[in-house]
DNA sequence: TGCCCTATATCTGTATACAGCTTATAAAGT
DNA sequence: ACTTTATAAGCTGTATACAGATATAGGGCA
């Protein structure tokens, strides 16, 4: 393992932004310099400028001419919005779904079922990121419809932010409920139907939207 | 009227390359070189290529080292996972519609409605392009979900070069079809349906989506 | 004649210098 | 003491020079 959770799309430099966002390592209203950031990653001003732009397109930060990058990620205002789509997007992942799983689904699907079964119940937020994206990637196998898996995982990334926080406040409930998912997730495509996978996915979206108090 | 559908979102640059793509004006395959493309606006390379990876991060272009940026847009194979998926998104935007029509939405569809009246059936691809933007646009309004509005949006772009395909083999056709939808919307928008205008949205998708032999 | 390898032209990726914009701060005036 | 304004520091936006990558055409060889 390389520790990303996604490692094929976009730049290393745009994945290791969104997942510092995405676990608050670099929390709403946070300023990113662009002479920081290349320091940090030891290059110019100008391979940073494009992965800024990336974050920006889906919303995770906001680029102001003379002042900086905003982190926008986990802004209450739009909690609402992202989560009520975000519940009928995983609908349609039913609808849209692979009428079969996939071999490598199901393999994932079985080692990450007996990873979870072995694990101590504190993990640290990193693990948990990891987990979490372990079992968000399996999902997104099973989504036939290319432009849905898109969107599948674009918005995974845009939520991430509201769930890390139920996290950090609460680890051991959270926990509990990721294992759940997993095993619920393992039964269901273990049977071979999809449908409920997608099901499955639905309740525990529908759960933390629940506790971040989204009007259904 | 300034000439553009979307006068607000994205650099000047960013939306004339979108515009020329979508009517095909650059189609599918089109190499566009970044030093052209600065000649072309009067500017560097510099603020090209954010413009550039905008449209690559919406699929439209796609970006190869040492060769240039090529038009992907219009590509059949994703035709079918395009509009599959778009139509289900329309299906969505009744349910998370507003309530009851906004009072811009209704004014800018009982100008488009006259408009349109009074229009020879005989219309420029330009023309045909600003006409469809304005039907769009107004649409787009009563979508009360931020997040919905935006992927609405996204889409509309993304089968944009599909759909203008069919109007330049066959414009009379395809401009009675925009009429027909004008009259529709405009009707059940006065009526104050607003899931009766995300139906017929769908329906007219559907029937593009029939034109272009998607599987449904 | 056909194939492979190399040289070269051309394109994107990156680094750096400078211009324009925003904001905080401090001085001056009331 | 408070407001207002000017100035300076720091940031992003833009232009330009160079490095790395890629495709193509031409020459050498079997």
């Amino acid at each position: 393992m390389n520790g990303h959770t996604d490692n094929t799309t976009g730049t290393p430099i745009f994945r290791a932004l969104r997942e510092s966002i995405c676990t608050l390592e670099k929390p709403f209203g946070t300023v990113l310099r662009e002479v920081e950031l290349a320091e940090e990653f030891g290059v110019s001003r100008t391979p940073i400028r494009p992965a800024l732009h990336q974050l920006a397109a889906i919303g995770l930060v906001e680029t102001r001419n003379g002042v900086g990058t905003i982190v926008t990620a986990g802004d209450p205002e739009t909690v609402d919005d992202i989560y009520r789509l975000r519940i009928q997007l995983t609908a349609l992942i039913g609808q849209l779904a692979t009428k079969e799983c996939p071999a490598t689904a199901a393999e994932n699907m079985r080692a990450l079922h007996a990873e979870v079964l072995e694990l101590e119940p504190k993990l640290s937020p990193r693990d948990f990121w990891e987990l979490n994206g372990k079992l968000h990637k399996t999902i997104t196998g099973i989504i036939e419809n290319r432009e849905l898996r898109a969107l599948h995982h674009l918005y995974y990334f845009k939520v991430a932010p509201f769930w890390f926080r139920l996290f950090l406040d609460n680890p051991e409930q959270e926990f509990a409920r990721l294992v759940r998912a997993v095993q619920e997730t393992a039964f269901w495509m273990e049977e071979g139907n999809m449908l409920a996978v997608a099901n499955i996915q639905q309740n525990h979206i529908a759960m933390a939207a629940n506790l971040l108090k989204v009007r259904q």
